[in-house]
DNA sequence: GATGAATGAGACTTCATTCAT
DNA sequence: CATGAATGAAGTCTCATTCAT
């Protein structure tokens, strides 16, 4: 059952999904593609997999797990819980920026991919930002800002956060993603009534 | 030419379309739905329209039209640029709140149908978020508000505003979307350096 | 009824239909075409014909009949019945050479038009042998040539023509459909017996 | 790749194909049928081709290898180079007769199936007209005719055929394919200079 | 008489899913 | 386990024909 040929298989065709969801978006990827780029047949992906919408929400949770296992171990450098904000932004934007088509995944496809995914991205959405809601609060209960609505003040931050990679995904500016939060930075922290220090340098302390 | 009815017919397949595509998302929309949707047969529609996907970016240009056009009204209603910037989200606030299938095909739908309509969203986000640099960029030359990156800053609010409005669709709350706003608005407010004053009360001076 | 305007727009409709049949095919002929070809509306195609089928019909009639009068006309000028049959033959070249569509209509689009209109093009067919069949028995009445199946002989004649005449239409050679007949006439006559003389210099004695 | 049961029933859309769009033509002809005729199902045929225009053509090109195989075997079987055209001719023609879709398939139906099809049919056309051309050139080489222009001739010769075989497949006469050949055989002979001898009998010596 | 809007049947095609080998 | 062939539902679009104005 877990044979290490089959992992093997099965990652590999997640693999392939991201690269063909991303590209067609959802409805127009095929499993013919899936099955093709993963160096499979169809047959095969439907031996790891019982149908289309599993591999996709397979594929986001696997994203979603990798994405906020490399945010917490961000976060985990710092004391601060302002840097660890800061650091865990900068890692979204750091990893989007590198794997432009795990942006589009989250960004685009996973909207546009018919209503019963809305519940499920409602989900990732609600962890990412309470991720931040999680260090605004300690940030508060420190002492370090003055309490304000946590709730809406990190999906704040997320919403700017996620306008600025659409955009990115979209336009194409900036050309490098990260140079963007240089601007956005001090924004965010004015919102929440910090005085914008100069940037955190990320995951190194 | 254009016989009165046929010019009534057009709009109530673009108002079909409306509720068809938000229910379904673009691409479960099937044209059959929208034809019996709005009293017409499938050739009727396809007299009126050349494709489904004209039907879609038809819709879409209608209802930022007339999204802009009323952002417009509040903002001329004020002469302060920050009191203009912020009738503009209220405004845009409210007619989502009043009209969620219309928030679900800017903030959802639209995304997710396709490659080729990413474009043409691009330019619709350019244009909502470039009303609200243009106020920013007043204020600033009004001396109201000290230097800031109007572009990034725009483009922030906007963002903050969609997540809210997005949280708002797939998970319904708050539950009148209007009340976000008391919360995010002294946000948004602070991250341009301003003292967040007493929310405006929209349109009306 | 039959008031000189009506008369005349049901003529521009069958120029309008032999101009957009011969250049799309039967099938891929839409009404809608031939209307716009015509300066008519569809409604208009429709007061004045039935049906699509009905068209096609009434161009073939018009134009056979055209095409046979001419070769009657032809043909009076000889006394001959040699010279007779050469005058119908050297005629259908020439109208064809100069009326490309009018040769598509009668050699291509006839046929795949569809079952019903199989009938009516063997009459068409039968009519034009007939002619050559006719010249071909008073030649032997005349004791200009022996005996043979006239029936098969024009048939013979009608065919090679007619494969001439797509060769020319499908490959475009040669440039000028008159000059292959200088080839084909010692064909013909030698394969009923006669010598070949000069080539008859067609409508003119 | 190329399973045993595909290639059949790839040869079994291919028969099905035949029959409908003899009966039908190549318009009104559906895939469905062609699928319900080849006993599988419209998806079926579309895996096995990529679209109808396709079967089609496959098929066309199908049945003229076939019948030129048959051709070059009647022709192998023969020295004299007047044999061989003779034989050439009467396989045609038994072919037909014995195989009336065919016949349809090649006089009509490719005709009328639109303007994409006349290149491939002006080729298939000028293959069959070159076999005959071939056997006449050699023909006065070996000194057996005079020189001819055997360019038109062989056009010449397969258009009678060819209006031999549409005037039996619209009007059903002659009864037997075959027997109208007796009377066509001397005149195709005379128009080469030659004195029609007795009937070769095909493809016995 | 004429126009253009509307109808609706039907065509081709796609593709997720199943299944025999 | 894997493959590729097969299925069938569903979708977009076309167009001859009809009809209200």
């Amino acid at each position: 059952m877990t044979q290490p040929r089959s992992v093997e298989r099965h990652q590999r065709i997640l693999d392939a999904a991201l690269r063909v969801f991303s590209r067609r978006g959802y409805h127009d990827a095929s499993v013919d593609e899936i099955a093709g780029s993963s160096g499979t047949s169809k047959g095969g992906v439907y031996f790891h997999f019982p149908n289309k919408e599993t591999i996709f929400l397979s594929l986001l949770d696997r994203s979603t797990s990798r994405l906020l296992e490399k945010i917490d171990a961000a976060i985990a450098s710092h004391d601060d819980p302002i840097a660890r904000a800061d650091a865990a932004l900068l890692t979204v934007l750091r990893v989007f920026g590198k794997h432009r088509s795990l942006a589009r995944l989250f960004m685009v496809e996973a909207l546009g991919a018919g209503r019963e995914f809305h519940r499920r991205m409602a989900e990732v959405r609600a962890r990412f930002a309470g991720v931040i809601k999680e260090q605004l609060d300690q940030a508060i209960e420190q002492g370090v800002i003055a309490p304000v609505d946590t709730e809406i003040a990190a999906r704040a931050w997320f919403g700017a956060l996620n306008e600025i990679i659409t955009a990115w995904l979209f336009a194409g500016r900036p050309e490098r993603l990260e140079d963007a939060y240089a601007a956005l930075r001090p924004l965010l922290m004015r919102s929440v009534g910090l005085a914008p220090a100069a940037a955190s340098s990320g995951s190194r302390p």
